[in-house]
DNA sequence: CATGAATGAGGCTTCATTCAT
DNA sequence: TATGAATGAAGCCTCATTCAT
């Protein structure tokens, strides 16, 4: 293949990801209706007929990022579960990976694009999104019930305690988008003790 | 004969309240930006321009409703704090209180709109209430703190514990409104766990 | 005739000469377009539903006042014109009454009201005012045309010399507005020099 | 290939070239208020979206042109200065240029902007284009003291003989506009003599 | 005579999207 | 690939006018 569309792909590839990464965080922080197109844009240093030459519209790039958000969780959860390690080890693994994630920008931008879903007008994608959502839940309420048989987690519905927990690092990504550096995250046992035994 | 002052002050609160209650649920469900006037004024059954005698924007009634949400959590946390009861108790009240609350249609809007502040553009109103939804995890800090002392709640930062409590309420509502009927509350002993003795 | 119905018309007569007055000041100083109907009511201190019950447009009431400024600048030239004086002491008359009534607030108002007409949308009766306008200077032209005969007026076309003195007392009355108080009127001899012989 | 920078550039400034004249000219026809948007836009022969791409309100357009005008008069101050010619000389090159802009549409445009200031809401400009006009009062006001000490000038407060002067030739800018080619301006000789000696 | 709530048309402004180059 | 001028629909907001009381 010619060095020049080596090179051409490469470009390509890269303002992708620099427009991906602007238009996360700008959903992110402002919700899909009050970002425009023009920001995303102007954030990422391109023009906006070039933006329009990779995304079709606003409700597309969304729906991309929001998607890739769902895909990185399942991913961990299917990581978590294809170890041979015990649940008590799964939930601190998966904990550590939520508090690595929210120090990193990148990382709680993700956080906050799954728990605040906004409607897009797509309603089949809508809908896939929200049962992609409840099934993350679903997947903890799994670990947990295994983690009651193994005597390591308490007891109560495994679904309840998965959505409460969930719950939990939804809002406490909320709180430290909103109040960043002065925001502290609570130490990961606080947490822990929603799921698992003293 | 001029129409009575009673008889027009009586006619402004009704349509008021109904304002208020339309705009509530529509900025709860869909956020600020994504409400429209025109959808506030169908919904309240009234035209667009009455909108405008009442309040004169959009975020000026976001604003009013914000607030609102803060001084209802406000005067809960008085109450209970006036109270001559143990901390237990008061966090038991405190969640029976928000139990309730989320199965009321009003009171689950107001417990959104508390958790997700959208900038209106008026910096110093939004930074008010930010600060204000700090205050409202400090108090529940206080209480934890009390408890602390008498035993009855567990050890660790009373503020990461308070915040940590407080963003798994309000990562529950949004489950709720988003899910409805479809999501089932998790038992409320599941949620005192995070700040009680066992 | 019983006495009620006196003391309704005296109420009427009074409600209608400060509703007037309100939008006499209110379209001299932001023009008609800027007025608006709200604002004349409030400043006359009536509700809008009786503002309607006198003038049925806001256009109505600016074509009464303007054509009542032209009615006035049209008994003064009449009035001058019916004494048997010079015509230097009727230009001297003209302008103590133009300096007089700049003093007053009313009386600046109606200079202004003659001096920018704005169009109603009224096709007739904004012509019907361009022309009273016109008219006001032939008037005085005429008078200018007088005293060239008796040599007490410069020489040149009566119509400019006219419209040139006229052009000066608007442009003057303007200034006074736009500067009130610290503006200072010119002497009256500056503008009769424009007419008259040293 | 991107369009170059330079056909953007080119085609901008045609356009603003464009709007601004159409502004021109409405504003000083028919004032800031009843000028509205989409007349501008149409006059220009461009989207009412476009108008905003140049100018973020019709009050931004109106204040630059305003201060445009005011700049122009200013230039012409500044060069009368500049040369080394009589006050009579100044004087009358000042009327040429009066006589000579008047004819000319765009001219007459720019003397009405200035005669007639509307308020935008934007207070300090607003203040400062009232300021700007007072001072090309006392520009002229500077070359009549000149004037008074050569002889060429009549005696008299020179800032009351300025401000007379400049009045005359702003109300017969006015009549100009009103009336059109039915309108003869008058003899440059009878607005000289406000200032000049015979 | 008097009120001001209520309406809706029309104005201002924003913004997703298209397109010629 | 890359640009940003240009559009138009849709949103926000104002305001003259009507009307029940």
């Amino acid at each position: 293949m010619p060095k020049q569309k080596e090179q051409f792909e490469e470009m390509r590839q890269q303002t992708i990801a620099r427009l991906k990464k602007s238009g996360l965080e700008l959903f992110a922080r402002k919700g899909l209706a009050a970002t425009n197109i023009k920001e995303i844009a102007a954030h990422t240093g391109i023009s906006l007929g070039l933006m329009y030459h990779y995304y079709s519209s606003k409700e597309e790039l969304y729906l991309l990022l929001a998607n890739e958000a769902m895909d990185k969780s399942q991913a961990l959860f299917d990581q978590l579960q294809s170890q041979d390690i015990s649940v008590k080890e799964k939930i601190t693994q998966f904990l550590a990976a939520f508090m690595y994630g929210v120090q990193k920008e990148a990382g709680i931008y993700y956080f906050i694009l799954i728990s605040q879903l906004f409607e897009t007008g797509n309603k089949t994608e809508d809908r896939k999104l929200r049962t992609r959502k409840l099934q993350s839940i679903h997947n903890l309420a799994t670990i947990v019930s295994e983690g009651q048989q193994t005597g390591e987690c308490v007891t109560g519905d495994p679904f309840e305690l998965a959505v409460t927990f969930i719950a939990a690092t939804q809002g406490l990504a909320g709180f430290k988008l909103m109040f960043k550096g002065k925001f502290q995250m609570p130490d990961a046992a606080v947490l822990t003790r929603i799921l698992l035994q003293a």
